[in-house]
RNA sequence: GGCGCCGUACCCAAGUGGUAAGGGAGAGGUCUGCAAAACCUUUACGCACCGGUUCGAAUCCGGUCGGCGCCUCCA
């Protein structure tokens, strides 16, 4: 089945084909490492791992390339003062070296908690800075560069097609609206590849390099990684919208300027979480955490599935409220499968009957529609809840589908209780067949102390655990 | 000012010109000692508003109103 993306080079929707067949090369901006990220970032890469899942669903071998800024890059709206690794590091007392260890780990460790899949190839800026310096040189050479101020600069003026991606050329620049003018630029859009006067008073990260002691510009580095590990063209690039204008752009420029080929043919692009009604940004101070959920009592599968729940192109609203309807849905949707996994084992897919290929059918269709996820979400529902499957049919399903939606399903299975409860549910049977049912009820209240859930059925007594 | 996206039920949200997915919450019912779970039924003659195209529009076109994002930190 044809696997359709929206192409953010063009915007359009386009069937997907890769340079090499059965493989996928996709390069993913990953995170900057100078503080937690918010749970807005965590939604990208949620993303991410649902495309790479798709990929892999529908048979292709990816290679997921996914960078660590760990290279400080300026501040803020102001851009003055200190880099952001430098400003962390003070205010938490540890080198820059240390705050960008630390923080990669916490990333890496949301990654698990969400159940993400681990890129194939995790590479950090400042393992690369030799690369970033050789295609550096190669721009230099073939004229694409200029000096000045004690920088290099990439000369938009010499890529005819700059800012395709974005549009640019249908937008006029308010040149200096947020950021002061950089007096050294003979283009507003040229931008820094190479720094040896850093704004920063105390920039720690350094590095030789053939133009002085300094460090790279902020684009540089993905296209040097992703070019080394994917080659100079590869099938698909994303990220979060916000980078299309700038870094995305400037990545094209000098990444195709370096070979003269084209670099990438399908961008991709999430949308933003929003907090309430505005964005959720590190700057505007209203973003939270996986840790600031988790300790709230929610599971971050539970954000998982809240994500889930819209489609990558479109802001989603976040709030208390959405995210307890996805706890609340997550948690039916596991209790499900815990009692069709305690009543059989999974079918072999290829035993599947008309019913269950047709949820089968309906769900790869939706994926390859541009990853319409709420619709595979309701097909994994319509497979829960349908009453024509066999449980042996429904459960391979629905394994088979959470492939891609990674709610680890395969970990729904029924805890075990120690023997003293176990003896306790029979006693309160017992006690019931007696008609004891203040002892009964006793008995219940006791066990849900102990966290666990008693519900008689006509085929005797069940029990669950609490969250 | 320029560019882009979006307005669908109480909430989140899908919708690929053919008669409004799914989840949550609520209500009624079956079952039950009670409870819970499960199941069944139910909640948008209508998709911000006004025109237009069409046999047919949430979907396409134009306009109005409202929201969000970007315009060199940004997921």
């Amino acid at each position: 089945m044809a696997l359709y993306l929206y192409n953010t080079l063009g915007r359009t929707l386009q069937e997907f084909k890769p340079i090499t067949h059965g493989k996928v090369g996709m390069y993913a901006c990953g995170p900057t490492v100078y503080t937690f990220a918010h749970i807005g970032n965590l939604r990208t890469f949620i993303f991410e791992d649902i495309l790479r899942r798709t990929m892999e669903h529908l048979g292709y071998e990816v290679t997921h390339v996914m960078n660590i800024t760990d290279v400080g890059h300026l501040t803020d709206d102001a851009d003055q003062g200190e880099d952001k690794m430098t400003r962390s590091a003070r205010e938490k007392k540890m080198s820059v070296w240390e705050i960008a260890e630390f923080y990669t780990q916490a990333f890496l460790n949301d990654m698990k908690e969400l159940n993400l899949n681990s890129p194939t190839v995790i590479c950090k800026a400042t393992d690369h800075i030799d690369d970033m310096i050789e295609l550096i040189k190669k721009l230099e050479k073939k004229g694409y560069t200029y000096r000045a101020g004690g920088n290099i600069y990439f000369d938009v003026e010499r890529f005819p097609d700059y800012g395709k991606l974005a549009l640019l050329d249908k937008q006029e620049l308010k040149a200096g609206a947020r950021i002061q003018v950089d007096e050294y630029k003979r283009n507003p859009r040229d931008f820094v590849l190479w720094f040896t006067r850093s704004k920063f008073d105390h920039q720690a990260m350094m590095w030789d390099s053939p133009w002085g002691r300094g460090y790279p510009g902020w684009h540089i580095e993905c296209s040097a990684m992703s070019m080394k590990y994917l080659g100079e063209q590869f099938d698909i690039h994303c990220g979060a919208i916000d980078l299309v204008p700038v870094h995305h752009t400037n990545e094209i420029a000098q990444s195709e300027a370096a070979t003269g080929k084209k670099w990438v043919n399908y961008w991709v692009h999430g949308e933003f979480l929003l907090m309430g009604e505005d964005k959720m940004a590190k700057s505007a101070g209203n973003f939270i955490t996986l840790k600031d959920l988790k300790e709230e009592g929610f599971d971050p599968l539970d954000y998982r599935y809240f994500c889930l729940g819209g489609h990558y192109r479109v802001q989603l609203q976040f709030s208390r409220e959405a995210l307890k309807a996805a706890r609340a849905a997550r948690l039916h949707l596991t209790e499900r499968v815990k009692e069709i996994r305690e009543r059989t084992s999974p079918s072999e897919l290829s035993e599947i009957g008309e019913k269950g290929k047709s949820y089968i059918d309906s769900f790869r269709g939706n994926l390859s529609h541009d990853l319409n996820i709420p619709r595979c979400l309701s097909d994994l529902w319509g497979v829960v809840k349908d009453v024509e499957l066999s449980d042996a049919e429904k459960l391979a399903i629905i394994l088979d589908m959470d492939r891609v939606l990674g709610l680890r399903m395969e970990e729904a299975k029924r805890e075990e209780l120690d023997e003293a409860q176990l003896q306790l549910i029979r006693d309160r049977e017992e006690a019931r067949r007696r008609k004891d049912f203040v002892r009964a009820d006793a008995m219940r209240e006791e066990l849900k102390k102990q966290g666990i859930i008693l519900e008689d059925t006509p085929d005797g007594t069940r029990w669950k655990k609490i969250e």
